[in-house]
DNA sequence: GAACCATAATGGTCGTACCTTTTTTCAAAA
DNA sequence: TTTTGAAAAAAGGTACGACCATTATGGTTC
């Protein structure tokens, strides 16, 4: 168990929150260390001079952060747990879920951050990483001639592809961000790859960029970056039609030029 | 009080996790909507047949997710909240931390990041959001003029800019991010702002891209933005002088050649 | 009508007892 | 000596009951 000395007694009145900055500062500014554990729940109940169901509410709120991982048992107790960036998508999923943001600007985002990781990953993908990311394209390709298709397959693949692009610019915020936006994006795109037509334009589409990425080509790379993205946007404006259609479009420009005429 | 009688007894071993569960699944669901509460924990703890321990640790995970804000005194209670993106932004924020990275890393996401919402601001902000940006980005110069300088309140002022910047893309998915970044690496920037010179041109190069996003002008817009960042980058670089200097480069390129060659 | 106080509702805290799970220990059996 | 298995210990999980602090409400008094 992790010594600590630096936990001073709560305040009454919101003591569990308290208690919960307190050890979540102390896991930030590195006084202990991941793997490590915290001290057992009534030793915490000592240093804190506060009661056990303080401590364990402070403890429920860390593990809903993710910051701690508790196990029961003998040798058991809160271990300050490496933080997954699952935690973050997870948070961002149930925001896109409970404010019904469209799939439409997920994907624009997805767009915009993909342009950039492609450009940076041209610039700075070693030719080894260039020519394993053409390999699993061809790969999807492959897979996707077979008879026997299986979507979850193909689509932790495109998944993969998508990592090892953003893995490619050598700034690990890229791949973070990837990974937030795929596992928050998840719960929309399992049916997309129900549609044949999207499964094998999107190989292909990867087999095109990929093969520009090596040939150290941008633009031509980002054009069918582009494409990918516009086909995407298409297959889900098709599968709730209610989005966009040409009323929809007048009728926001209208909004538009009310708002700028204020 | 909403009348609720879709919950059930829970199991014991993990009853709190089952109760927050179960009362999340009708939250999400719409079987309690935003603004009505929850019953009172001790008629919850009878509905799921409990004590009350339990459902205080379940109410508090549902409070560090931003489902639900406790309110107490009569007429107290959990009421459910409308997520909102600053509370999915904490959560990355928190992974960011974790994972320290080096400034430029920092930067260099950033100002991708920044050429993407310049340009989408400047399609879809409106015309009052535009003149607000440029109004805030005066005010920051004003503030800079006086002799009482505060560097929380301008730092507080830069944030607020990225975010209103970040708001007018219409696309929330750029302002969780904004957000996260920024909170997760605030550390960073406060010792930025002791830099008289860089306060100062900070400030400039606000007004001069608000200046030009009021005009439509994106390239000159984000000609502004990139002199902001390489500005940026060499006041860090001046800071931690370990980075980039002749030196170093050389080297890297040697291994770069080195990678290629394998 | 305004200030004030009593009351009730509700979350927040404390303490104790007991249950369940997991690890460790140690002694009996093979 | 090794294996096995029961008991003990350590830790989290649950239950209950009492009391405190805060807040809204309604009645009382001036």
């Amino acid at each position: 168990m992790a010594d600590v000395d630096f936990f001073i007694p709560a305040q009454v009145g919101r003591a569990s929150e308290d208690v919960a900055l307190q050890i979540e500062a102390a896991i930030i500014e590195g006084k202990i260390e991941p793997g490590k554990n915290l001290p057992s729940e009534r030793e915490l109940q000592g240093l804190f001079q506060t009661g056990r169901g303080v401590i364990r509410e402070a403890l429920r709120a860390l593990k809903q952060k993710g910051l701690i991982e508790v196990r029961k048992g003998a040798k058991g107790g809160a271990f300050v747990k490496q933080m997954e960036v699952a935690n973050a998508s997870e948070s961002l999923a149930l925001f896109l879920k409970q404010n019904h943001i469209p799939p439409g600007q997920v994907i624009e985002f997805r767009e915009s951050l993909d342009r950039t990781i492609t450009t940076l990953a041209i610039a700075r993908g070693t030719e080894a990483e260039k020519k394993g990311l053409l390999r699993k394209a061809l790969k999807l390709e492959e897979l996707l001639r077979q008879p026997t298709q299986d979507p979850a397959c193909i689509s932790e693949l495109d998944r993969e592809l998508n990592i090892d692009l953003a893995m490619m610019t050598g700034n690990p915020i890229f791949e973070w961000i990837m990974r937030a936006i795929q596992l928050g994006f998840s719960s929309y795109d399992y049916t997309l790859y129900d549609d044949p037509e999207y499964r094998t334009r999107t190989a292909t589409n990867w087999t095109e960029t990929a093969r520009e990425i090596l040939r150290g080509e941008p633009l031509r790379a980002l054009g069918f970056s582009t494409q990918h993205y516009a086909l995407l946007q298409k297959c889900i404006e098709e599968k709730n039609g209610d989005l966009l259609t040409g009323n929809a479009l007048l009728e926001m420009e209208e909004n538009r030029e009310q708002q700028t005429a204020e």
